[in-house]
DNA sequence: TCTCAGCGCTAAGAAAGCGTGAAGATGAGG
DNA sequence: CCTCATCTTCACGCTTTCTTAGCGCTGAGA
């Protein structure tokens, strides 16, 4: 799980951070200053920081900028000042985010959920049909049974709009008019053609096909 | 020079939104409705994504769901309501921060800098090296077999591009505007001239090329 | 049983895309 | 003014992809 580190010197607010973030089920670590906090980040490496701005000791810039030094862990700023050039002096410091006091809850636990969503380990978002079959949207490329299997850009853009919909059926009209534009609409041939050379290229039987299947009268579904 | 993809109904402000992006010197893309947005960001894909909720044509969480499908770009969300849970529908939806209307264009921008700061490449891939070749990104240098190769100003931009994106394909539309503008899209002889140019002077042999790939139809990949 | 519409599949000519070599155009530096 | 590297443009042969037509299968309804 997660390891926050809370910086605020108010210690209600600190308080009500960290009875929220434990409920979430994050490791909750809490500093009330900036040298305490930068200390802290240093033995302890966090996974996010919740820095309040005004803390006693340190302006808030100087512990982003004591922080950004050695790290790129996530900070969002938390402040009673509403002022524009504050927002802008803080992220343009380092900071990833930026919340005016008060604050809701919900929108602080979904804004850390977002910070911490970015620096999880990079799943190339690779969209992998069950069995041997891998589909690579933003590099265009696919594996069959871990060798890479070649599409024309008609094949392609055919694939892209159904991998789209994952289980959801597409209209031959809405195919069509996308892949060959409106005035095709009507020649459901070639929907025929290249869906017969997509699964001759994907299916392991193509007369049988469990990914790219037909749904008589209406169009075409992708099953992952 | 960062590719920005702004997308809003609303014409006056997507006409602010593109002077004031253009002013600091971002590549301004527009939109006016979710499915437009959805196919332009797949065919040229941006760096950052301003998305209006409230788009004629779809809600704003599935445009958000049809780009995480295949992305991570970093997606910042506009939308003129301030209701909390629309705040973390946005955000758990994958969106990576989110104004409330009326906003200061100077918190935009450093929000704007704030998430492309956090894709920037952390300087670590300056240097590509592949069996006997070595290219550093950064002091413009290659090395194939330990002896320098001279590249030419295009030759090296386009190589740029092709490394930049690893293993992935970069299409044709894209290499040429981004290196010769979008006035030459249709000019694909000067991709065919100088990508032979770079297999001659970097593959060892330039008519079976190992690491400079054709995709036919689609464009280019550099495989490391 | 017959008809017919919808689907799967194949094949061949047309069209588009690719690699290559080479010849003018351009522009910076001496 | 000349030289050289670089960029643009073109033409040719070759390969891949697209389009189109045709044939067979199946299942529903008359």
């Amino acid at each position: 799980m997660s390891r926050i580190l809370v910086v605020d010197d108010d210690p209600e607010l600190l308080r009500a951070l960290s009875i929220n973030l434990r409920a979430r089920h994050y490791d909750v670590h809490t500093a009330a200053d900036g040298s305490t906090a930068l200390r802290q980040a240093s033995t302890a490496p966090p996974d996010l920081v919740i820095l309040d701005l005004g803390l006693p000791d340190l302006d808030g810039t100087q512990v982003i900028a004591g922080l950004r030094g050695w790290t790129r862990v996530p900070i969002v700023v938390l402040s009673a000042r509403e002022g524009q050039t504050d927002k802008v002096d803080a992220l343009d410091a380092g900071a990833d985010d930026y919340l005016t006091k008060p604050f809701g809850m919900d929108e602080l636990m979904a804004r850390i959920r977002a910070a911490l969503r970015r620096v999880q380990p990079g799943q190339d978002t690779a969209v992998v049909s069950t069995d041997h079959l891998t589909i690579d949207l933003s590099a265009k490329r696919i594996t069959k049974d871990s060798a890479d299997v070649r599409l024309t850009p008609t094949e392609w853009h055919l694939l892209e709009i159904l991998v789209r919909n994952p289980g959801k059926i597409v209209g031959r009209k809405q195919l069509l008019t996308e892949v060959w534009g409106p005035a095709y609409v009507t020649e459901t041939n070639y929907l025929r053609v290249y869906i017969a050379g997509l699964r001759r290229k994907l299916e392991h039987n193509p007369s049988n096909p469990r990914h790219i299947l037909t749904e008589p009268g209406l169009g075409y579904r992708f099953q992952p």
